[in-house]
DNA sequence: CCCACAGTATCACGATGTGATATAGATCGG
DNA sequence: CCGATCTATATCACATCGTGATACTGTGGG
């Protein structure tokens, strides 16, 4: 870019880089977590969500493979291959709907059942711990997200 | 493991299981947006975090492929891979480290900052409408992680 | 000089998510 | 009942991503 020194329309929305990429460390931190004990648990981590959305939506909506789609925030033929890896491994079952035979309603197994337990209550717990620094993380981007200069140690001067 | 009935170390700890999707819905919401927002601005999401936390080490940390992988929760390796596409599409470059060689310092190219400052003004807007709901579905989970919101008809009674 | 270690890189692979496309079941007008 | 059409799933091909295993190079200690 050749016109330096000035900037001409430039809307005065000063980004905090550092604080929005600490933001997305802090929730990797946490997901990260969630996903080496997963793995620990012999499970893949979106396999676990499936799990849990399933669990999560008993009792409030039939969890057919579009309703999952919607709260794994992914496309329906997504939710379809993951399914077919999760009843590969005797996690779920499909069922298909009585009403309406187009449904496919997806059932956990013991096995599935288990697993979520264990994930799900650990993932409670350390939410009690790392919560609040994911807040806070959110609250320090959202209410000085104009100047630099507030960070504790660096001044990034210079400005790139 | 065959007795059921009885869980000998197993605290009593009552998961909110709906409480627990719904924050991870949530939190895929705000990510799916991004990731939508990424993709039509032609870059993947990932990409687009290695961008963010590129620009967010400025003045702080040099950006190297170790730092990074830190930053972004990932295997080192997985870093390498990443920086290899960014620069194929000439987003990022790689400097070899001054005092030590065996340093890569990833630095941003104007097509790379472009993008980025698209894409990290979005999201610092979004947040300041999304926040809240992120934030009220963690005190939601960590309060009264409890109850089920609606029945309290479980299911998972009898089988396992 | 040699060696242990740190930082990157390469390879092969499975999991994931997407777009394009296909199929079965439901629904509605006529 | 018929076809048009919509809905819910499924299948295929493909790129991205992250990993484990392994290799290579530069550094620093002895």
């Amino acid at each position: 870019m050749p016109s330096a020194r000035a900037r001409p329309s430039r809307p005065p929305l000063a980004v905090d880089y550092a604080a929005l990429a600490d933001l997305r460390y802090q929730l990797r931190r946490f997901l990260r977590v969630r996903e080496v004990v997963a793995r620990a648990a012999q499970i893949e981590p979106q396999q676990y969500l499936l799990l849990l959305h399933v669990k999560g939506m008993e009792g409030r909506e039939a969890a057919t493979i579009r309703a999952l789609a919607e709260r794994l925030q992914i496309q329906h033929h997504g939710v379809v291959q993951l399914v077919d890896r999760l009843a590969a491994r005797r996690m779920v079952e499909r069922h298909r709907g009585e009403r309406d035979r187009r449904h496919v309603v997806v059932g956990l197994l013991p096995k599935g059942e288990k697993v979520l337990a264990r994930l799900a209550s650990q993932s409670v717990a350390e939410l009690k711990t790392e919560g609040p620094a994911l807040v806070s993380s959110l609250k320090r981007l959202l209410t000085k997200s104009k100047r630099f200069g507030t960070s504790p140690r660096r001044g990034r001067t210079e400005d790139r």
